[in-house]
DNA sequence: AACCAATGCGTTATGAAATAACATAACCCG
DNA sequence: CGGGTTATGTTATTTCATAACGCATTGGTT
């Protein structure tokens, strides 16, 4: 990345064995409550994105598709993004062309990360978006939706070199 | 756009002739304050996004790029736009991979964007960021740069439809 | 069960956005 | 005017994303 400390990608560990599968099963408890389904290729996009370090491409996750090493062809990937994005199980990180699970508990929150331009991870976190909400209303926009990203260095590429 | 009213794309509109030649003027001498320069693909590009009604794609200025309809090659164009962001005459919309010219006096680093789903306008608006830099830097982090892109609808397709 | 509308998937192909790499030219400064 | 630095021209390639089509599965309705 752009600043480049030594520090070996980190820092956002994926999950794995029973916190990856408690993971999944709550996304699919939540879209069983919703009437929506989580099919095969959705499952697989989002167990990729939760087993991984840090926020994975597009194409990452298309090499990493199948079990036994075989891609996916790009639409499949997309379109689950797409899915998962809607239910709020992952996010895309514009500034990356990038895409982690989301991390937070809430349903309805909006999306900021925390980008450490040295070992590349993307945290997210809970904004006070209302200072930004009010200026938008105050100058007659109708807010739908509102993306932050934050770029530095995190804690530890901060501290050592 | 997304939502899709029937408003002609508009409401952001382009400079020309003294306003536009004034603007130029103005980034040529903040470049020669600095001792940087605005060459002449620099500025021919420059001049696409003052003209512009909206946000441009990189491809609409690399199109747009020749007085006598001659395209650029890309780098030409990629080039520039990285030199203007970097003195701050122009910004990147990430959720669009577009481009706009900066509209703002003040050279901060910090862009943010209202962005109409209708008619497709980027506003651009100088937030309060205090809170969110009050919480990254509780989590340890030394922020360099912030985009917010916020979407919804602006006034004039708000109101009409 | 038979139907059918809606949704999702597989596949091929293509479009759009951005950069790598290398050669040449212009600029600045001593 | 020499030599480092910065900028440009050019070709090619890589990376990111979607269009379009037909088939399969689902879930509701009669």
């Amino acid at each position: 990345m752009g600043v480049d400390c030594h520090h070996t990608e980190s820092a956002q560990p994926g999950l794995e064995g029973a916190a990856l599968a408690s993971a999944v099963a709550a996304a699919e408890s939540k879209c069983e409550r919703t009437r929506e389904r989580l099919t095969p290729p959705r499952r697989r996009v989002l167990e990729r994105l939760l087993e991984a370090d840090g926020p994975m491409k597009a194409y990452d996750l298309i090499a990493a598709y199948g079990q036994d090493g075989e891609p996916a062809k790009p639409p499949t990937v997309y379109r689950a993004l797409e899915f998962l994005e809607r239910l709020g199980f992952a996010h895309r990180i514009e500034s990356l062309n990038a895409y982690v699970p989301c991390r937070m508990e809430g349903t309805s929150h909006r999306a900021a990360f925390l980008i450490c331009e040295c070992c590349g991870t993307a945290e997210e976190f809970e904004p006070d978006f209302a200072p930004q909400f009010a200026a938008a209303e105050a100058a007659g926009y109708a807010v739908r939706t509102v993306t932050l990203e934050a770029r530095g260095l995190c804690p530890a590429c901060k501290g050592g070199a």
